[in-house]
DNA sequence: AATTATTTTTAGATTTGTCTAATAATCAGT
DNA sequence: ACTGATTATTAGACAAATCTAAAAATAATT
């Protein structure tokens, strides 16, 4: 008897996990509004809702912190929304920029066997196609030292791991360029003038990276 | 700018679907409100609504026809429940008396271009693990001549295409007794005794199959 | 510390889809 | 053609999720 929680309850449940992750920080009305797309008023009812079936903490004008079951349950909408992703680029053929809003729809199909057959049919995936970890059955998963490609120094080297936006547009532009998640990248020189960086691609192409890409592409180093 | 149905809305429309080819007359509220397990009052609701969209044609206290804008919404949704199905036997590896319910879920997802790459991902399937047709994009389907296997005389020969009773329990004992979708029937004997019929199945194996059963094992002849 | 600004919560409405109970229309049997 | 039974519709209520506008609490500023 899996508890069952309506779409709304699981997308407020996604944005105060991503929300609290982000920041270290208990979870603000207004932020969790904005990222909602909806009135502080809305938000403020929402949370009594979650609080009484403690899924969060909450104490009136003091924020939101989830609560470790109310954790338990993102972390499986985060798994499902994932792996569908990984379906859908590696099965389908979805560029990776594509895969979002589908995912967003996927993620509240319950079932739990399902999910339990897709990941074995994508090859129990560790990451998916932005890079972002998978967590398993018992919300696990691996996170590697990442850090901005902005924050590395010259001669460092390592591999494309992650993208900090996931905008549509900075994704093409990623392709565009040929970069892309697993690849690896070294840095040759960083430019003072305007915080631009000169990147060896997979060993075999040079570029220049703005500042504004190098800041949202995450490295993990080895 | 392909218009939006919520998810009851969706349901109501596959059940005048369904309801409407099954009997030749116009849908009634009862059977609807029995098919949707709520009540006649909450179909009388709706029906307004629908109305109002033009996806039926409804006269209080006359019933209800699909109207083609509705026939065309509704074989869509079926579309994606079927081609999911497909999808859930035939990658995932499900029993094909697992999968309806998942694909009640799935066939809501919105997205033109997934179903058209799962459609392509899973090589443009006519027929779904049941034996169903399969509409394309503009809502036609194959139907072939189709028999119950009661109504075969002895020495009539077919495939095994379809079952009428899609019930979980029916389908697991088509499995045990090794009959399935495609499978080659061969009518030996008709008992009169009690309506029961002897077959020979895929050339190999004789079986008596019950009246009960055989009344809803669909059978094309050729 | 007092006042202003910001943030958050409450109060009251609205929409969607549902329900029960009451009413109205249609159908069936004599 | 009438009467009783069946079937369908309306009226009114309710829960979920949202909104606007008003009030309350907290934070910031002088």
């Amino acid at each position: 008897m899996t508890e069952i929680f309506t779409l709304s309850e699981e997308n407020y449940l996604k944005a105060i996990y991503h929300l609290s992750t982000e920041e270290e920080e208990s979870v603000s009305t207004n932020a969790l509004a904005e990222r909602l797309e909806t009135t502080a008023a809305s938000v403020s009812d929402m949370l009594k809702k979650l609080a009484k079936k403690e899924l969060i903490e909450y104490k009136k004008y003091q924020g939101v912190n989830i609560s470790e079951k109310g954790k338990r349950v993102a972390l499986q909408i985060i798994r499902k929304h994932r792996l569908w992703e990984v379906f859908l680029v590696e099965k389908l053929s979805f560029n990776w920029d594509e895969v979002h809003e589908i995912a967003e729809q996927l993620e509240h199909i319950d079932s739990p066997t399902l999910v339990k057959r897709l990941d074995e049919f994508l090859g129990y995936p560790k990451f998916d196609p932005h890079g972002d970890p998978i967590p398993d059955e018992s919300g696990e998963f691996q996170s590697m030292p990442q850090m901005a490609l902005s924050e590395m120094e010259p001669n460092q080297s390592g591999l494309l791991v992650g993208v900090r936006d996931t905008n549509s547009l900075f994704l093409r532009h990623l392709d565009k360029i040929g970069a892309y998640i697993g690849a690896k990248v070294k840095v040759l020189e960083k430019v003072e003038f305007d915080g631009s960086v000169e990147i060896l691609l997979e060993d075999k192409k040079t570029l220049f990276i703005s500042k504004e890409v190098a800041t949202n592409l995450l490295i993990t180093k080895r």
